[in-house]
DNA sequence: CGGTATCCATTGCGATACTG
DNA sequence: CAGTATCGCAATGGATACCG
């Protein structure tokens, strides 16, 4: 009986306090700025440069909720004009370790999701009879 | 020099490609299919039932999407009235122990998001002068 | 039963303009 | 520089109705 890959599955349910952490913290653009951030602390209008195709309000209210749920610091240098540094939290640090690991699972996975798309996409044309 | 907590970090970059992934792959509902249907194969309806908040058109297009990526499989049984059976492929499997480990994660990190959460909200009432 | 099609309210999000 | 405020559009996503 090896329907599940492992025992404790059962115990692991995605429930309403599970899925609201991990929306806030997985969502669209969190994960491009933790990884960014990981490398080194970065200044907002960096930020803005390394990941150009989010707008500057999205890139705000990513990092407030990072901010919020404790994955990122955020220190303000009140020199003139003023400098803001984002840098990665002990706890977002532990969540990067699982970026990554999604991260290594996509690029191990690409090829055969593309096959699988590729069988999809044929079945759904030759359908119509 | 430690400040990333893992040697291949530079190596791991949220592309374009990994983005659009992920991004079918760990929406909104799919966790939550994905780990259900984990167990045991379900009928439609049945997983309408097991996830309440989903809306049917919604559902829908998740598991087009996850069948699509090779995450799932969709069985038909012609029967009168005819049954569908999802279930998950091997792909969606190895995904699941991502998605578990997910879980785990925010289990085991949920107090201290509290917390965060708390000195986050706290300062910013105090703030206003 | 297992969908598709349509309508419609809400939200997301970029562009722009303005502030400390 | 590092945001906030406002606008307007486009995409989500639920509710409803209908089909094989």
């Amino acid at each position: 009986m090896k329907e599940t890959s492992h025992p404790d599955a059962a115990l692991l349910q995605v429930d309403a306090p599970h899925r609201e952490l991990l929306d806030q913290v997985l969502d669209k653009w969190s994960l491009q700025v933790l990884d960014v951030l990981c490398g080194h602390p970065r200044r907002f209008n960096e930020l803005r440069r390394e990941i150009p195709v989010v707008g500057q309000k999205s890139l705000t209210a990513t990092l407030r909720r990072l901010e919020r749920n404790g994955m990122i610091e955020r220190h303000v240098i009140s020199t003139r004009p003023l400098a803001v540094e984002y840098r990665v939290a002990p706890l977002g640090d532990t969540l990067n370790e699982l970026i990554d690991a999604l991260l290594r699972w996509t690029t191990a996975n690409m090829p055969e999701v593309a096959r699988a798309r590729a069988r999809f996409d044929d079945d759904d044309e030759n359908e119509d009879e």
